[in-house]
RNA sequence: GGGGCUGUAGUAGAGUCGGUUACAACGCCGGCCUGUCACGCCGGAGGUCGCGGGUUCGAGUCCCGUCAGCCCCGCCA
């Protein structure tokens, strides 16, 4: 049996009692932590957001309160009044922020009971994942989650803070869209008015960002949901948010420079660090070339050396080889690894095999300086002494070889050294080192496909002295784009557009989209660029990896109030889920399959 | 679509070479306890060993399948 709310109104929050208020009449109220019970005297450790404050409870001062707290149990959402008083000498507990006072409460009023939990929500207790998901309130009760959200709620505060006075405004933009080709898979949504028709939920607001621009919004940004239907990883959810800006009137060292701005103020407002600007920035090529990945962790060196050419020739036919036929044969050396095991040099052989790459040479050099390797009587001396000298190598080293295509030496290389620096504990979780991406091509050859992709999306424009590339050589061409990389992940990225109605027409073309699909896509965007269109570009954030870093969370669910699964799930309400004939009715659907009765074959 | 890891009281774990009635901790319930703060002490309840099949005299343990969660490749900027 709960009791009435009453006309009783909360004075403090749980967290905030402090010495200052000794003497005060309080009433706080919140969910009960826990519950010590010496017989005589009652404490209960009160919780809200803001944290933990002490209820004493004397049954010779207040019996009824005394008697009330004897059935209350954890998580019983109760009221208590009382008079903050320093706790008794030698009781103060100075591990909490509250410890140095305690409430003696005169009244109790019990909210609402509550059942045992099915975990517990103390800060020690590990719990399975799925069971968190599925009781996901109580589970956002726990400190570190519901910390995290609360910085997340300051991070927005800043973004929006900080874009509105560098003149941006927020507009907002429909969910219910179009779906066009490129990009990742569509989340569909039918139409009923319109039946056999189709909606689908934005993988980003890109068109209509840049319709704003034509509108002479000038600049926009929007903290806005996201949606891809492709596969999830411990840093993808189908569901996700963007901080998306655009601007007119600029070029990319505009963007790069307001943006990091932001991404600055962002860091002194969450975590009071000061970062340096301006953030450096590398060529995509160099970036390729030294650390084999587009979103290098620069925390630590370890670079990719290319030894293509000292290979050339050389007895070992798997190098030669791949070096006779365009391949790229790159090494790294792993300061002080020579003590790997076998096992160890295994694991690694398998790391690199994930990414493509037929297997791993290595090379321990030992104290004397010799060669412990089995590849090294493939060389001679000249060629052992040149990649020794390439890779710097010294006595207790680990120098680790790919030789294949470009793509497999460089992803399998550069992932090993992200994997490396990782277990040997080069990646200090405090530090943080950014890098802007820039110069990327503007398409690739996809080869299953037989057409030209875009890296970035078809809007971005090409570099100036690129743009008579399109007719002559169009994968060479490289783009005003640019990614913000932080610690080996990207942050952010984004592009100039192409504002010009015949460039954007000849993109399209290279894309393999005929003019009359173009037309039927895009034909607004096309002809909103024959109506004044400003020079314009912008960029996006990924608010959930952002926060993912600030946080310190391993998972892009301790970000998220209510995530999905990998399965793209949500073990709390169960979505997704069947529907009623009569609503598929309604929308002209009728199911190929009925669910639960697909058959495995 | 593929590879890997995990699954045992409410929770998180142990469980040997396949062998008696599946362990102890936390939580829960009852009792005691007036300065604790992950309070303490005594007692008690609580099990479809994820699910299905197989091998065996006998399976938590071995084999096959399947489901769920997680990590990764493909996919996705």
């Amino acid at each position: 049996m709960s009791d009435i709310l009453g006309d009783w109104k909360r004075t403090h929050y749980c967290g905030d009692l402090r010495a200052e208020q000794i003497g005060d009449e309080v009433c706080l109220m919140g969910w009960v932590h826990r519950r010590r019970d010496h017989g005589g005297l009652i404490f209960i450790d009160l919780r809200d957001r803001t944290g933990i404050g002490q209820l004493a409870l004397d049954p010779d001062r207040d019996p009824e309160a005394h008697a009330k707290a004897e059935a209350v149990r954890n998580e019983f959402v109760i009221a208590a009044r009382g008079k903050v008083s320093p706790r008794p000498e030698g009781t103060v507990n100075p591990s909490m922020k509250t410890g140095e006072v305690e409430v003696e409460i005169s009244e109790l009023r019990i909210l609402n009971p509550a059942k045992t939990p099915p975990f517990m929500l103390d800060e020690f207790t590990e719990v399975a994942e799925n069971l968190r998901l599925k009781y996901r309130y109580l589970d956002l009760r726990r400190e570190t989650v519901q910390q995290n959200l609360i910085m997340r709620h300051q991070v927005a505060q800043t973004v929006r803070n900080y874009l509105t006075d560098n003149g941006f405004l927020e507009i907002e933009t429909p969910v219910l869209t179009k779906s066009t080709p490129e990009g990742a898979r569509d989340y569909l949504v039918p139409s009923r008015v319109n039946p056999g028709n189709f909606y689908a939920l934005p993988q980003s607001p890109q068109l209509f960002k840049q319709l704003l621009m034509v509108s002479g919004f000038d600049r926009y940004f929007q903290i806005v949901k996201c949606f891809r239907d492709e596969d999830l990883r411990a840093d993808r959810q189908p569901e996700f948010t963007q901080i998306d800006c655009e601007l007119s009137f600029v070029d990319r060292d505009d963007v790069m420079s307001i943006m990091e701005g932001m991404v600055a103020r962002i860091f002194k407002d969450a975590l009071d660090i000061e970062l340096t600007l301006p953030m450096p920035s590398l060529a995509f090529s160099e970036v390729m070339e030294r650390f084999g990945v587009d979103n290098p962790d620069l925390r630590f060196d370890m670079e990719l050396v290319n030894i293509t050419d000292i290979v050339k020739g050389c007895g070992f036919k798997v190098f030669a080889d791949v070096a006779a036929k365009d391949g790229l044969v790159k090494a790294i050396n792993a300061k002080g690894c020579a003590t790997f095991s076998r096992k160890d040099l295994d694991d690694l052989t398998d790391f690199v095999g994930i990414y493509g790459a037929k297997g791993l040479a290595w090379v321990k050099i030992q104290e004397d300086g010799s060669w412990q390797s089995p590849i090294a009587k493939f060389f001679s001396a000249d060629e052992l002494d040149a990649i020794g000298k390439a890779l710097a190598a010294e006595p207790g080293d680990l120098l680790m070889f790919v030789a294949d295509t470009a793509a497999v030496t460089n992803e399998a290389l550069g992932r090993l050294r992200g994997h490396l620096g990782h277990k040997l504990g080069l990646t200090d979780p405090k530090e943080y080192k950014f890098v802007w991406v820039t110069d990327f091509p503007l398409l690739e050859w996809d080869g299953e496909e037989r057409r030209h992709v875009a890296v970035h999306h078809p809007f971005t424009a090409p570099l100036d002295e690129d743009v008579p590339l399109l007719e002559s050589d169009p994968g060479k061409a490289r783009a005003k784009a640019y990614d913000l990389v932080l610690n080996g992940s990207e942050i952010g990225g984004g592009s100039i557009r192409i504002h010009d109605q015949e460039v954007q027409s000849k993109m399209f073309n290279l894309l393999g989209v005929d003019d009359e699909e173009a037309r039927e896509k895009f034909g607004f965007l096309l002809d909103a660029l024959e109506f004044g269109a400003p020079p314009h570009g912008g960029i996006a954030f990924g608010l959930d990896r952002i926060m993912m870093i600030l946080t310190g969370a391993e998972s892009i669910r301790d970000v998220i109030a209510f995530p999905k699964t990998q399965k793209a799930t949500d073990m709390m309400s169960e979505a997704p889920g069947s529907v009623d004939e009569k609503q598929l009715r309604e929308l002209g659907i009728r199911l190929a399959r009925k669910p639960g009765a697909e058959t495995k074959s």
